[in-house]
DNA sequence: TAAGTACTATACTCATGAGTATATAGATGT
DNA sequence: ACATCTATATACTCATGAGTATAGTACTTA
């Protein structure tokens, strides 16, 4: 009999548990493709909780507040960032090679809600512990692309140069994309974060010995 | 007796013509700053005010509303980066050449406050009609930018590829600089455009043929 | 010197939206 | 059955800041 029971109205105190994380999540999903699409000060939360057809008072019922759910925002985005980057500093192959497999990526992060949500936020449109957490993250990831470049630059699989600058230059190319990638548009991410990797790692200068894949 | 007579207290309608202009002007540079540094939204037309000794009903006689003060803001900031490349455009050298000094000097606006405006502002903060006027500017710019890129295609200075894909991720990159450069930092606007463009030049892949300045 | 114009201030209005006080319905545990 | 806890709604409060109505002052011109 309890084998046939489908699906009872009570849940366990473990499918309530997931199901408020749910709740939470897809709260937030609604709020970045608000924050991405007018802005965060241009969000009312009002008008999130209308599109999952509930009221405002129930997203203060997991979250503490609007700031909290941008800064959970930029986490994620961050946080998928970093985790890519981290796996991508511990796999082989030369500093060049690595340094393409994380920008790829990277810029394909930079499509999806939470990426584009890192690139669009400014510092001061978080609270001043959100801020500085941010900047931290970011602080992160860059350190690992630096260290990246730096690799590179010792095995010889990348030119010498300002590893700092460097890294600022490529990262600024990938964090562009998600002010102008458009999902109707004739590109895919993954198109679109292999042409950007190309151009920043050939240059556009022509190469005597050009060479298709790094 | 005229021509000692240094500085009446009355002037001329034209000087007080520029004068106008020049308050504006002022007005222009004073909003300008905040907007960088807290953003559009956070910015109080008070503070601004209050930061040139006047107070808000002043700043409506220059100005219509808080959104033609952020529009002037990126037009100026636009109005910079189009004049820049339309000379460079029109200039000799190869295309490579052109499109060298073109990032040069984009890279350098990119460090000036109403530079910095345009890259910060985000389309859905402008008014409907500021709105279309932003997007046709930097649609201009970037179509300048790409005819270089084919033109340094077409006589063999820069290597093949997707023409638009390339420039949205050599814009990217210059834009960028407006959201990590610090004035009290170790490097100067020309600094770090001529790093900048040679990172972008020349890839970061090392080069047999390596030669300093393109 | 009278009328007009440019510029600025004081003291409002008004909309918006974050956040809350309070109530309720249902599910859970004793 | 009763006390609780969770999730949600209704109906507020309250601060902020854009924009304005009104008035005064100083300079200009006839």
């Amino acid at each position: 009999m309890a084998s046939t029971a489908r699906q009872s109205p009570w849940r366990k105190p473990v499918e309530r548990e997931r199901e408020r994380g749910e709740k939470r999540e897809a709260l937030l999903h609604a709020a970045v493709q608000f924050f991405n699409e007018r802005g965060f000060h241009a969000t009312s939360l009002d008008d999130v909780a209308t599109s999952l057809n509930v009221t405002k008072p129930t997203i203060y019922h997991y979250f503490a507040n609007k700031d909290e759910i941008l800064f959970e925002c930029v986490r994620l985005g961050l946080e998928g960032i970093r985790q890519a980057a981290e796996t991508v500093e511990r796999s082989g192959g030369s500093g060049l090679e690595r340094l393409t497999a994380l920008m790829r990526d990277y810029a394909v992060i930079m499509t999806k809600d939470f990426g584009m949500c890192v690139t669009r936020t400014a510092d001061h449109e978080l609270s001043t512990e959100g801020r500085a957490k941010f900047r931290a993250l970011k602080l992160e990831i860059d350190q690992i692309v630096r260290r990246v470049v730096e690799v590179g630059m010792a095995d010889g699989s990348i030119g010498q140069g300002n590893a700092k600058m460097i890294t600022f230059t490529l990262t600024g190319a990938l964090n562009w994309i998600a002010r102008w990638y458009d999902p109707d548009g004739p590109s895919s991410p993954e198109e679109i974060a292999d042409a950007c990797v190309a151009t920043l790692v050939n240059g556009i200068a022509p190469r005597a010995n050009r060479k298709r894949k790094a």
